[in-house]
DNA sequence: ACGTTATCTGACAACGTTGCCAGATATCCA
DNA sequence: TGGATATCTGGCAACGTTGTCAGATAACGT
């Protein structure tokens, strides 16, 4: 069906390692023929086969991406991110391999199975590895040799290398303005204790508050699992309790979702009643009203930035003892959700050049120094 | 590094041949035999390299999936459904091999090169194929016989199927939605007249008008390029012209965004001042306020319906001389945008089961038959 | 006893590449 | 003139797998 080598060598009259000579471009080869393969090549249309080279060379050439949810934008963000990086190297070509866990330990296991059957070279872990699964990816990298880089959370020392935003000084930021905003009683919507960035934001918004001589008696703290479900459900328990909080801190943005929503549920008004900021950004967060105050970074600068770290640990001599960290750093973007107030209303982004969100941070309240 | 056919068969004491039985079920095998060789297959921690198994196969075991932006929900759905279909199918074990084209059309012609670079056994066409590339997807199909299925376009015949929303009748029951409320003059997001879905949209938003005795003179249609840049600037201009519209029909989610932005600011209010509805379904359209009413559909299931598709074309005979047309049904969710009203505003989506959607479009206004 | 069939196994040639070795000319320097 | 070197080419064995062929033994029916 599609032309060989075999079958180029044959049309233009010579071996068949001459025209593997002349399409790898190795070697002396004479021009006379050189041409004539070329020819050849151009007649039959013939192409590389790419799996016969991989079973050569005795590598896959591939990635392993594990991700909870390719229909979140945060983790199609990191996928064009890796992919840009991985494209931008054009020689060899690497394939990323993506599997979707859909956050079911099960099928998160079972994806550490999957990257060996496939032989990938190494792995990006963008999905909580669970405890049971922990121990199947730590057998990947030790029996196994296959690098693992994690997204945002550190898996025990194993990993290769972890690729983070500046949690613990954007959870600072992010709730020093909260605080400028004179709130006293703030809830705090935090990450799963067993995952790092939820700890190191969580430790960003414990700085901000001693700093600013808060005790903790007087804040609600309590953590989800990340989801727009649990951010609607402990915010909606604190609302009906008998001292509300004024502020809410959501860790993400899918429980910051559950958060507005609980609170328009309960008849408040955001900043009014209830001012919220979150970590992470929201998609569409410019489309809410009100704006959402939150604390953005470049997603796919952390996809980017993990696939140059698992080419980088193939090509490196031997693994370091310490995982590679890796910072993106973060921005406050102001909204009015914090209780912000702009003296025009008047949103150009849309029309503008740049980022809405660059242009939000702009922008200066006539109330706080945000 | 990792054991291969014959370091199990040396193991084992036994040749490759009988190993490779062993490890693919078939033939007649000794008893014993097949014992030694699966523990030594255990004992090395066998895996068969996929890789080799392709080459001697002579196939990749790859789809293509060529879309806009990985970063948009949508995609990320189609995504989902379609290694949804692929893992259905336990044997052979199928992969994805995604290109992201990023609305680029030289991107997208270059995709198709790597489709054939990577000799790809179908291709799912999640892009606008625009004109220039559109004959690299002709060569593909009638020269190299790669079944191409597309997204909710209409290719010129070449291609095996075609799966989309049932654009036209959807389309109809959203518009008539809209005349219910009385409105007279309409301004109609179109997308653009060269894709067909855009074109069917068009079809049943006329449909319902024309039914309602309505003229064309009385309305405002504009066709723009699906983004919600252009969903802005185009609202914007109806706007600030003499004669507003008091309702806008959105063809897509994105340029509904746009609009959404441009009516608050130009300080207008939803529904009160402009009622909005919006094809496609928008993600988080349950948190934003009021409610967008939307008209939606299983987006992942279109995924999976396209996977299916170019798998059977390669186990079908022949081509058809007539593209598979698979339609997805469409559902009117009925918010508040529309100018809906309801008795009680509590939304309970969260805490229940089953999806918010279903449960927007069972409640009933109490001002329309909506 | 024989031939026939069932059961079990190994050797070997592919699949499409590439790397190595060896051979054939042509060109160069002493 | 001779030997060394540069230039150019083909043959062949791999990479890890599978399918085919053929051989070996055992079990069977006549």
């Amino acid at each position: 069906m599609v032309a060989t080598l075999k079958d180029v060598a044959r049309a233009a009259g010579v071996s068949v390692s001459t025209v593997s000579r002349v399409v790898r471009d190795v070697d002396y080869i004479d021009a006379a023929t050189r041409r004539r393969v070329l020819d050849a090549i151009q007649a039959l249309q013939y192409r590389p086969n790419p799996v016969a080279r991989r079973l050569k060379y005795g590598r896959t050439y591939t990635i392993g991406f594990i991700i909870h949810d390719i229909s979140n934008p945060f983790y199609g963000h990191l996928v064009i991110g890796a992919d840009r990086y991985i494209s931008s190297i054009e020689s060899p070509e690497f394939d990323l391999f993506i599997v979707n866990t859909g956050r079911d330990p099960k099928k998160e296991k079972h994806a550490a199975e999957v990257m060996l059957d496939r032989r990938v070279e190494g792995v990006i872990l963008a999905s909580t590895a669970t405890s049971e699964c922990l121990e199947a990816f730590r057998e990947m990298v030790v029996q196994h040799g296959i690098p693992v880089v994690s997204i945002d959370n550190y898996l025990g020392g194993f990993e290769y290398g972890i690729v983070s935003a500046e949690n613990q000084v954007g959870a600072y930021q992010l709730m020093q303005h909260l605080i400028q905003h004179g709130h006293r009683r703030i809830g705090v919507l935090a990450g799963p204790e067993a995952e790092s960035h939820a700890r190191e934001r969580m430790e960003g918004c414990r700085q901000a508050l001693q700093e600013a001589g808060y005790t903790s008696e007087g804040m609600l703290i309590a953590a989800g699992n990340w989801s727009v479900e649990d951010g609607y459900r402990i915010t909606r328990e604190w609302l009906e309790g008998k001292w509300p909080p004024t502020a809410i801190f959501s860790s993400n943005n899918l429980m910051c979702m559950g958060a507005l929503y609980a609170i328009q549920e309960c008849g408040l008004c955001v900043p009014r009643d209830v001012a919220v900021v979150s970590f992470d950004g929201v998609e569409f967060g410019t489309f809410l009203r009100p704006i959402l105050t939150t604390l953005g970074y470049d997603w796919e600068r952390i996809g980017e930035e993990a696939a140059r770290l698992v080419l980088q640990a193939r090509t490196v001599a031997g693994y370091s003892d310490q995982p590679h960290y890796v910072r993106v750093p973060v921005q406050l973007l102001i909204g009015e959700s914090c209780g912000c107030h702009f003296a025009s209303n008047r949103r150009r982004d849309i029309g503008e050049k740049g980022s809405s969100s660059a242009r939000r941070a702009e922008r200066r309240c006539s109330k706080c120094e945000g």
